[in-house]
DNA sequence: TTGTAGGCGTTATCAG
DNA sequence: CTGATAACGCCTACAA
């Protein structure tokens, strides 16, 4: 591949004088600009990043590390921050922790060695007050996507109150008995049972972990051969929805009649599935904008600025599951 | 960040020999190695990629083309290629054509400017001459996944062969016409065809283009309305499966008794829907092992390697929707 | 076993 | 307007 020397022999200038071409500046020679252009066109020159970046400047390269990229939701997300950082100027580096901590750290160190401008996260712990800690000692800046981490930039969807508003969907919709599944109790557990307890419903809420879906039909036959009111189901996501429709089909459940289900993130299928899925909306496209924005914000500030918190309201697309 | 250079110096040695025990050698006296480990340790190095890349050595860096990030069979793709990488070292720039050839191109000089080590690529265009060319002036090794580009590594699923089996898979079910359903005429739609014309039931095969859900129901109904023997439906992929599905249902068609549905991709979702659908299983593990295989045998390769085409075999699950 | 010197491809700073 | 020169952080000779 061609360098801005080989051009500057080819051209009888010197290198510097290329760099000055090929970067626009204008106090060049006609003559010389046109002569160094044809040159670099003609060998179809791309300038070497790695050498830009050593020599000080910017990467223009941004890390993004996320927890499953085969999530419809990440995915969507990936794809969004891709997007965004490509009109802005910037490539990205993407990894995959699969919800490994070790992963996780390992990659934080990866990121380091390509020096890239910045960091975009969503953190495997919800509650790690490591983290701050790791991006101190990363010295890049850092902006957490889809989660909130104290002290640092977080750019979310307000998880507790998004719950919040789907109990209170699930109540509206006359259902009388409640269950949350997921796999950890996290924000969202805690807005869905706290709008019930205020209603007084919480003696009324359980919740049922998800491990696998063998596990989870046999808790849910056993829930659902306790006779009882309709009962609305909150599943922590979409894919984990997915899953209980399809089971509380095997145990002949009629949906919504006498189950509601309602999921997270809003994904494409959600449409389509029997019956439509209900679900909480995540503005992906606004969370990419913001959380790219920001980050690029902070690498170019010249002082310091204080951590962002800024979460986004949710909005519940209603459908017939509930 | 720390550098060499300045442990180095606070260690009172030269730079090469810090240089020598971060990489390994034995060749340095114990009280030295562990000096400048301990500071190493201390002010937490990383060595500089960027450095080390323009240095000469290969940067590690593996840029990876897709076309629809969002899409869960390339979604899982990524994270397979990921995660393959990662075990050999390589970590991955990743770029999201969206079928858009012009950002194809960018991306593919974009990728030169970082020096990547080598390219893993899903072209936009299934019969693009212009690809080879492209790649030459690249310079850098290319493996393709999921299509075959004449004259370059490909390693993909062989649709034709899969379309013929999908084709014989629903004659044997019983269905009598048959729609074949996506956006372009590729080797899917080619081994489809192509097996219903031996079995002599050419005239009984439609195809429906699909541009949007709308459209779609249209053409579905129409299609519907003149009556017929059961009809067996090949959807380019699980999504578009998806949507014919949800169409059907709303037509008040039912599956699998007056119409079969099969899918390709075999996503996640395809096991859970109502009735679960039947699809192609892509190897998307085994692509991703070869393809990375691939690409790094290239990149260490001392003398040029003839083009592969590996054309792995693909297998139907059936389910309920056929 | 260790240090010195040179170069990878840029940009920035200075002279001319 | 243009050309030397140094520097970025690392590795690879080569020399001591």
């Amino acid at each position: 591949m061609i360098t801005m020397t080989e051009i500057a022999k080819l051209t009888h200038v010197s290198q510097p004088t290329v760099s000055r071409v090929l970067n626009g500046s204008t106090t060049v020679a006609p003559e010389i600009r046109e002569r160094v252009l044809a040159c670099a066109k003609e060998h179809d020159y791309q300038f070497n990043a790695l050498a830009k970046g050593l020599q000080g400047s910017k990467t223009q390269l941004l890390g993004v590390l996320l927890t499953d990229i085969s999530n419809s939701f990440f995915a969507d997300l990936a794809k969004q921050i891709e997007a965004e950082a490509r009109t802005l100027g910037y490539s990205i580096i993407l990894f995959n922790s699969d919800y490994d901590a070790r992963r996780e750290q390992e990659y934080l160190d990866v990121v380091r060695r390509y020096r890239v401008d910045g960091v975009l996260a969503v953190p495997v712990l919800r509650n790690n007050d490591a983290w701050p800690d790791c991006v101190k000692k990363l010295d890049v800046p850092v902006v957490v996507v889809t989660r909130r981490v104290e002290g640092l930039d977080s750019i979310y969807l307000d998880h507790e109150a998004a719950s919040r508003k789907v109990a209170a969907h699930l109540v509206e919709q006359g259902f009388q008995r409640f269950l949350f599944i997921g796999r950890d109790y996290d924000a969202k557990y805690l807005g869905f049972q706290q709008e019930l307890t205020t209603q007084g419903l919480a003696d009324r809420t359980k919740n049922v972990e998800y491990w696998n879906d063998q596990r989870l039909e046999e808790d849910l036959r056993a829930y659902f051969q306790q006779p009882g009111p309709r009962t609305g189901i909150f599943a922590n996501n979409d894919i984990c929805a997915l899953r209980v429709l399809s089971i509380l089909r095997i145990l002949d459940i009629p949906v919504p009649e006498q189950a509601g289900v309602i999921g997270f993130d809003d994904t494409f299928m959600a449409r389509y599935l029997h019956p439509a899925l209900s679900s909480v909306s995540q503005p992906i496209g606004r969370m990419a904008k913001e959380a790219v924005g920001r980050l690029t914000q902070r690498i170019n500030a010249v002082e310091a600025l204080p951590p962002l918190t800024l979460p986004l309201p949710a909005s519940i697309t209603v459908r017939k599951s509930t």
